[in-house]
RNA sequence: GGUCCCGUAGCUCAGCUGGAUAGAGCAACUGACUUCUAAUCAGUAGGUCACAGGUUCGAAUCCUGUCGGGAUCACCA
């Protein structure tokens, strides 16, 4: 659809010339589809060009449409100011063709750039949730979006793997642990150190209530509970090197990383390189000195440094605090640094939560401001909170969705729904497994990148396990079916092929032709969810023409051997975007 | 209080850089399986695009203000 677009760009501009004279032609002209309720493909909206015809919006596009018939376009029609332009049958059946044949479903970019995406990044002193899902399943989308249109992609996540909260888990664990391990448990090693964490808070909540009953405040409770002071001694003897205190750490580290793994694997993502906190936390305090001496940053009479940036609209904001040692903002702008030099990259995607939306403002003005040119290439890839029917999901409260709870409860209702449609009675039992896992897998990643990245979302487990309508399963059953017409078809591919094409196959062939564009759109907008809506629209057009006309059914070979050419292209864009989501299409379901 | 994001059908969401009578899915109601997989399809019903102004040939979309929801503004990470 592209080539029809930038060729009939073309013939408009000669063509507005022509007419009204080199100052009507505009700069670019932007193309619409045509609304269904008319007839047509493409439409010109000309009420621009009034002005310089002098002479009504229909006249104006009727004298326009004049001169575009072509082999190109074989007829239009003006209603009110809207010129719409039918696209010759001919020329809509070669470009199906030569997209069929080509190598690639999405063309690649001219110039191809280095894109670094960051995602996960969690802290290791308790499992991934809900809100590390939509986290995952967006960073992964996105990166394999970026490839597709031919960027070159290196994932990477930062573990946060050092600080207070992991001190928490290790000194609850200590005390209270009994040498528990994941082996001696059976636990999950992520679940194990969050259990201890819980611990922790259990135990200095409890900790605090007692000092406020002694009559300190509950800032003084806070900060004096016992618990809270070994944890502050446990974190200063790890920045000190303590042999005891960093082999624990090590080691429960090394639990939770097994257990992330296996959910990652589960979720079907994963990195190139992983970044870890405490390589990398006292990054940033040289840039500090360099941003002093270029007067960017000033330093206070307590010795603390700051930068000023009221003037962009934003705040003062801490960069090395009093005693000398960096806050995350630091950390961030060595880590950005730091990665522009390990990488050739030209990008940094970040996928983070909106609740960060101010501290990467601030971060990507500061690092302009020292001069970067790659600053301009930072993007935060910023992500709306997930909230559960219920409300809040608040640790607090108990009510955090677990990623391994979520991913099991979705494959369970695969299976449940699978078996209840007796769907896979046919097949042996590793098929079945594997099938639930993809469907399973496949509702609860469409369910999620469906909605647009910056929207807050709800999620709702019943509705997420729901297989029909604009659901995951929904496309995958489509793509299934064409496999079953492509296995059924097997000898009777006739060499012939039809040249006549239905009003509907038309509309299939246009949503099939614009498939690239809309890659490429949600690679420049960095949103999963355009390539899920667009691939429902496919999928919905080609099930009302599946169950309207048959196609292996049918008295005519070159017919069928139309229809099963544009069955399989459309089976390949299905294929094709699913996996762009991270999503597996089954060959039977 | 300052800044940012969001507000579209009962519910969950589309609506590209402003374009024609605002679209899907779910839920509700009608129909279609001896026929390529009915996890499907065809249809009915459902709207003051939060509200009020403004910009213009034309606004759900851009601007201003108001209301509602959320986030953020720590010498925490």
């Amino acid at each position: 659809m592209e080539n029809i677009k930038s060729y009939l760009s073309k013939a408009v501009r000669q063509v507005i010339s022509e007419l009204y004279g080199s100052e009507a032609v505009p700069q670019s002209i932007d193309w619409q589809l045509t609304r269904k309720e008319f007839e047509g493909d493409l439409t010109l909206v000309v009420f621009p060009y009034t002005r310089y015809s002098k002479k009504s919006p229909e006249a104006t596009g009727a004298e326009i449409g004049e001169k575009l018939l072509s082999e190109v376009i074989s007829d239009f029609n003006v209603v009110k100011g809207f010129l719409n332009l039918k696209i010759a049958d001919t020329q809509l059946l070669q470009d199906f063709n030569s997209l069929f044949s080509a190598d690639s479903l999405v063309e690649k970019l001219e110039q191809p750039v280095g894109v670094m995406v960051e995602y996960s990044s969690p802290n290791t002193n308790k499992p991934l949730h809900l809100g590390h899902v939509r986290n995952c399943l967006l960073g992964w989308a996105v990166g394999n979006i970026q490839q597709a249109v031919g960027n070159r992609v290196t994932r990477v996540q930062i573990i946060n793997d050092r600080g207070i909260h992991i001190c928490k888990s290790m000194l609850a664990w200590q005390r209270f642990g009994n040498g528990e391990t994941p082996e001696s448990t059976g636990m999950k090693g992520d679940h194990l150190v969050g259990k201890y964490y819980v611990i922790f808070d259990q135990a200095y909540r409890k900790e605090i209530a007692e000092l406020k009953d002694q009559g300190l405040s509950e800032e003084q409770a806070k900060d004096e509970a016992p618990l809270m002071v070994a944890a502050r001694e446990m974190l200063k003897q790890w920045e000190n090197g303590d042999a005891e205190v960093f082999q624990l750490w090590e080691m429960m580290n090394e639990w939770v990383y097994a257990g992330f793994n296996e959910t990652y694997q589960r979720m079907g993502v994963s990195f190139d390189k992983n970044y870890y906190e405490s390589d990398t936390y006292k990054l940033g305090k040289s840039l500090v000195d360099v941003g002093i001496s270029k007067d960017i940053f000033q330093r206070d009479s307590d010795g603390s440094v700051w930068i000023d940036l009221t003037d962009i609209g934003l705040d003062r904001k801490l960069l090395l605090r009093r005693d000398g040692t960096s806050v995350y903002m630091t950390q961030d702008m060595g880590t950005a640094v730091q990665r522009f030099e390990d990488y050739d990259i030209d990008r940094l995607i970040y996928t983070v939560g909106n609740e960060q939306d101010y501290h990467f403002q601030v971060l990507f003005a500061i690092l302009k401001k020292m001069g970067y040119q790659w600053a301009d290439g930072l993007f935060h890839l910023s992500y709306g909170m997930v909230d559960l029917p219920s409300g809040k999901m608040k640790s607090r409260e108990g009510n955090v969705v677990d990623a391994d709870d979520l991913i099991t409860a979705m494959e369970l209702g695969a299976q449940e729904m699978t078996e209840s449609l007796g769907k896979a009675d046919g097949m042996e039992p590793t098929e079945r497994t594997d099938l639930y896992r993809q469907i399973g897998l496949g509702a609860l990643k469409y369910f999620i990148l469906k909605v647009d990245p910056k929207k807050r979302m709800t999620f709702n487990p019943e509705e997420s396990i729901d297989l029909q309508g604009n659901t995951g399963p929904f496309i995958q059953y489509t793509y299934a079916r064409i496999q079953s017409l492509l296995r059924k078809a097997g000898e009777i591919k006739s060499l012939e092929i039809s040249s006549e094409i239905l009003h509907e196959e038309r509309e299939l062939i246009k949503q099939i032709l614009r498939y690239s564009e809309v890659v490429h759109h949600a690679a420049r907008e960095n949103s999963p969810a355009l390539i899920a809506n667009y691939t429902f629209d496919l999928v919905k057009m080609y099930n009302g023409y599946y169950q309207n006309h048959s196609i292996l059914r049918n008295d005519d070979a070159s017919v069928t051997a139309w229809r099963l050419r544009l069955s399989s292209l459309v089976a390949r864009i299905i294929r094709d975007a699913l996996a762009l989501l991270g999503i597996e299409s089954p060959n039977k379901m």
